[in-house]
DNA sequence: TCGCATTATTGACTTTTGTCAGCATCAGTG
DNA sequence: CACTGATGCTGACAAAAGTCAATAATGCGA
């Protein structure tokens, strides 16, 4: 893609101030041009991603419980984020880990699967702007049909948007009202086909879901609060791109799950890196069985969170690595 | 390698300044710590590689003559730093693309060969700062013994420290006064397998040098102007880390080339990225040698200069790439 | 071609950042 | 234990960057 005319002078601008190190007002003469201008220019650059700013995010990943962690559960690599004073609060801190070690992760080229929920959107929120042209973000479940605030299509579209990536969603409903319409739909050659790229992914980036009344799910109208606790007594543990997962992981053979359509559980273990990000403390029992299915191989936790997986890991004397993972 | 306690503060400052967007006296009072302290912590972040700040140089491969240069001589890229008066003087503006670009060509884990030379120094000297653990950065050619501005040393040393990744030195003079020391230096198990490893490079870094009377050779006192001048009417065109060729870009068997401690040629042509770069007008010839030799498959010039590789290259009906090339 | 709406540019002002001399702290040394 | 040189921190000031309302330019439909 060739760049527009109008990009041509902020790219300019861009180029002698952050390379050349030259002041605004340098830049402003050199191209005879306000400084007020250059401004502008020098903001747009960073939001068209022309430039880049990155910090390392080795500062979560050095750690000796980070370490800890990666050792007994077999994660790749797992980011800690304190809790402490001096930091920031975790729930604004969480969010742009997660975007930084993200941003990290993609490779040239890469495809890229979001799933979707508060997290995923809050990381969406503080993605920095970067120019990642070849790489496309595909959306790893349907959407959901009623208005919300974080749809799955907005997810993946605001990433997208942010990296200057191709951005492809997916014109499906979540949850469909029966399980013969959603068994029609996926067999549609468009949703079929884009279901089957989903393991070619090489990075996929999600939280999983509780199983409480105030879960995703039940908030936005997919499951009555009451199925979902029936589906609780009934063995499920969390949700990973809207569908239900058992204690270890295994997907649920429930109706909800049989009316989803979804990323299959099975292509997104498929996926060698498998970012899973969960922030509130009381997901831990869900974050428990995406772990012994096999959901992580990349972690984002808080401390105590951290602390918690770990005790229960060894207790459960769950060894090295979890059971489907890659 | 675990970080530093002292850059641990560092870290966390840039982290906030950076990632979350704090202003630097919000974070000097979340960190207790004066605003100017906090002032000189990014600066030293930005030093350190913790930050790093990127502009693609898409600016200068973007361009009509650029696509046409490619097209004709075979290259993967070329960058092309233009003339007019409202850029900036190519002299200052060359070694400030070629670090940008070698900074995007790198990826991680690679080994970069490093040849030598008033350009390559220039770029050293531009060369931003990153945080690049993992990469190493070799010596192609051996030290010149005499002191000299800008020493084969030097250039790897510099470009390794400011991109935080690890610097080997070839500690062997460039030319020795008979052949028979070389043979016996290039036979020693240290040096040999030095020179070994250098066509596992992923990227190469060089200019071309010249064979006038102000080459780097002749003012180095390696070669007499007598013997340059004698080599030039015998075939010479242009130096390759270190090395002379002529006008095919060929191993010129001169007793100097003899006498020289540096990659072989055909290891330097067996790297897939050959970033070749040339500043002064005074070196087409030398760069029709290297190009013919394939030398390059990266390369950033002037515009007049690729004006006039491009209207030789049509003239001689080379077609597509260089012979050589890999 | 005109008028309207939208976008881009700028000068003047405010806020934020960079700098540096002076003070505090600390490790090494006689 | 005092001395010394080095390093690091801070407050106050200077420099640079950000912002915004007013103005100019531009595109576009009638």
């Amino acid at each position: 893609m060739p760049i527009r005319a109008t990009d041509q002078i902020i790219h300019k601008a861009a180029w002698l101030y952050y390379n050349h190190g030259l002041r605004q007002d340098e830049v402003a003469q050199k191209l005879e041009i306000s400084r007020a201008s250059i401004a502008a220019y020098l903001r747009r650059a960073r939001e068209m991603g022309i430039v880049t700013i990155t910090t390392s995010s080795e500062l979560f990943s050095d750690d000796v419980l980070a370490r800890e962690l990666e050792d007994a559960t077999g994660l790749t690599t797992a980011w800690i984020v304190p809790e402490d004073r001096q930091a920031m609060d975790p729930a604004a801190e969480m969010p742009v880990v997660a975007a930084s070690v993200f941003l990290e992760l993609i490779e040239k080229g890469d495809r890229i699967g979001v799933a979707w929920g508060r997290t995923v959107y809050h990381i969406a929120d503080v993605m920095p702007f970067a120019d990642l042209r070849g790489v496309t973000v595909v959306q790893l479940c349907g959407n959901l049909g009623a208005p919300y605030s974080y749809r799955p299509d907005q997810c993946t579209t605001e990433i997208a948007r942010r990296l200057n990536a191709e951005g492809i969603n997916f014109y499906a409903p979540l949850v469909l009202s029966t399980e013969r319409l959603a068994e029609e739909l996926r067999g549609e050659p468009v949703i079929k086909e884009q279901l089957a790229t989903i393991s070619d992914c090489q990075l996929a980036l999600y939280s999983v879901g509780g199983i409480e009344d105030d879960s995703h799910l039940v908030k936005c109208g997919a499951l009555s609060a009451e199925d979902m606790h029936a589906l609780g007594k009934n063995g499920a543990a969390g949700v990973i791109a809207g569908q239900l997962i058992d204690r270890d992981g295994q997907w649920v053979d429930c109706a909800h799950n049989r009316r989803c359509i979804s990323a299959d559980l099975d292509s997104i273990r498929a996926i060698k890196k498998r970012m899973l990000v969960v922030q509130e403390d009381n997901k831990f029992e869900p974050l428990m069985a995406a772990l012994r299915g096999g959901f992580a191989s990349h972690l984002i936790v808080t401390t105590s969170m951290a602390r918690r997986v770990m005790e229960r890991w060894n207790r459960e004397g769950l060894g090295k690595g979890a059971p489907g993972a890659a």
